[in-house]
DNA sequence: AATGAATGAGTTTTCATTCAT
DNA sequence: TATGAATGAAAACTCATTCAT
């Protein structure tokens, strides 16, 4: 049965037990993030369509049943990890800004964190291939996520442009889009080639500074 | 199986013509192509696993079998039609590379083809998932014809970099990947809000310049 | 995957009958057995390639996918659909055995059996063309209960030629095979015309006395 | 195109063109020959399944097509395949039986020749599965020419019989086909294991003396 | 007449989803 | 409620047969 991993968790439950949000005893939400955990394991080392609904339930130590007690469709469980995902990841990264002031330590915080986040669901940057095919309510909070995270990106940017540091005449979220998709090229094709470090601080200054000589 | 070898032998069939393609019903002339074309619009269009064998024979208007006779698998059909379309695209770049100077010219206009060619084929840009499953001639191909296509920057940078306009101290591969992240990014997220135009020089602007106002 | 070892498991069954088959859906009850069983029947009248996987399922009165749930695969289907049979007529045999003395006697309950258990399944003589291409376990297996089957006649053979009833100077395992050999050369030849009280009759009075005149 | 083994057959031809059938330059049957023969090789060693058409055009050096306008379907390749081989068989048995007088000596010629032609075409005493599917004209011929390998036997059978060596009462022709049937069973299960000359002499002794110590 | 490229009906197999317990 | 056995629609692939040359 497996029954894997409960790792850190049960200690941490202990510790947080004021935190209002979900800590009072409820019996299914437990199983639901143990599914996620699984899910978001192997749907981003896989992909989509490489994971059987299976693969998850054995994974998570959970009856197959249940995940489609929880999630209803296998479309809709990936919607969830990947909402999920991107939560997190604009959590950790939230919580991060909160310490940085200058903009490149800014955007090497996030980049520095999203590439980490996705060193180890490399198929995450994927993404819902067409969101079009979810419920409208998960397509709705997965644009919102997905959209969560490239605004931290151009919040900063706009920030720094009002504040002067940066040319004003630019379009923010095409920039952002800019930058996330430098992050997944570089992933994709140099993960091999170069170290992480390195890649981050390579970002960030091409995107401050670009090519050119000055 | 026969089909062969077609590198060398270019020279032969000029020599021979009469003996060859004499027996048997003669092939429908651009059968291949056919399929390769219309799977290139379809897997483009919806991805690898979104799309049956049945449609991209129908499609062509040509008969199952011969899909299979052609390309062996649908994983090698795919293959082929990628490694095809990453060709197409790298000669079109090539050709209208001759008669450009300036850097910033050059980069606009490998973005502006790859945007282009992939603006059709949205989904060409998430590529072989795990070129690892394909037989290791097409596997190798495939590697070849997606890395051409980052040589092609990573040549202009190498050049401008050598002759002193942009700085020498980066790692013109990885800036190669960084560059077609972006267009990617703004392929799939910004399609809908911008001008290609206005995305291309967004692009070939921020990687040379970057965003600090200078 | 789990449907493993039957064998020393019926003690520990019996010891913890609580604990098992509790989650989930119970297994309908002898839905293997009823596979089996219209595999028998079809596979025995028409031969491996011309029963189709689907018919199996229909006629057995269930979803296609619990076949492939239970066997894996066509191939392996037949390999227990025949290897069932083997132990089901060997059991049938050996039980007969016991009652019965002279050689005479015991090579006609033999001979009986086999061929009302083949009259039916004329097919099965036929029998796995290549071994080779099953799984391991399942080739081991059928060739033990092959050689079951032709053993219960070299015994009989055997047990006569310590005794002095019959020629000590012959290989039994070849005559064994010689006995099942014209079983089926009768049923596949002459089972329009010949009574089957007949035909094994004359197998066991040819296979112990000869044509000759004596 | 292989064009494979012609073996001796070319300096046979020259020795004896004066054999009157078909030497005379007929320049389809060839063709028809070459197929047979490859089909023969082929069917012989796999089975009719295992046997893909285009196998058969390859081995015989022939474009597929050509098997076609022979034949006309694979199911009648196969009869004509069999019917051809029944029919050469008990020609060399009919040729080598002139020598001969006992009885003894007429079965061991046959059995040795049926044997001999068999070891390399274990499949052929598997047969057409269902005559019924063929053409009617194809059936007829097939059942002839089994039927008369199995007459060649119950023939030698019914002279010694009538001559009263052996005895009277038997049924001729049940006895002809258990043994064919012990020819297969031995080819089938005991190749391996013995000798060709020694599985001969055990089926022609059990078949005229029986098991039985006199 | 001979050839082999093209075809598509027919099969096996997979796997998301349902459902009895 | 949670489970995992059962299901069958859907998909990839094969190969006998056809047909243009």
């Amino acid at each position: 049965m497996i029954r894997s991993s409960k790792r850190t968790t049960t200690p941490v439950r202990t510790r947080r037990t004021a935190e209002k949000r979900k800590r009072g005893r409820r019996p299914i939400p437990m199983l639901r993030q143990r599914i996620i955990r699984s899910a978001t394991e192997l749907f981003g080392a896989k992909g989509f369509e490489q994971v059987l609904t299976d693969e998850v339930a054995l994974h998570a130590g959970v009856g197959k049943g249940s995940v489609y007690r929880q999630f209803g469709s296998k479309e809709q469980l990936y919607a969830a990890t990947v909402i999920e995902g991107f939560k997190q990841l604009c959590n950790q990264i939230e919580a991060a800004l909160g310490d940085v002031q200058s903009d490149r330590e800014r955007l090497t915080t996030i980049v520095r964190h999203a590439m980490a986040y996705f060193w180890d669901r490399r198929q995450f940057f994927v993404l819902l291939r067409d969101p079009t095919k979810l419920p409208r309510a998960e397509e709705t909070r997965y644009r919102t996520e997905r959209g969560h995270l490239a605004r931290l990106v151009s919040d900063v940017l706009r920030q720094a442009g009002r504040e002067g540091r940066i040319r004003a005449d630019l379009d923010y979220e095409l920039l952002a889009e800019c930058l996330l998709g430098m992050m997944r090229g570089v992933q994709r094709y140099q993960r091999e080639t170069v170290r992480l470090e390195d890649a981050i601080d390579a970002i960030v200054s091409l995107f401050l500074d670009g090519c050119k000589r000055n």
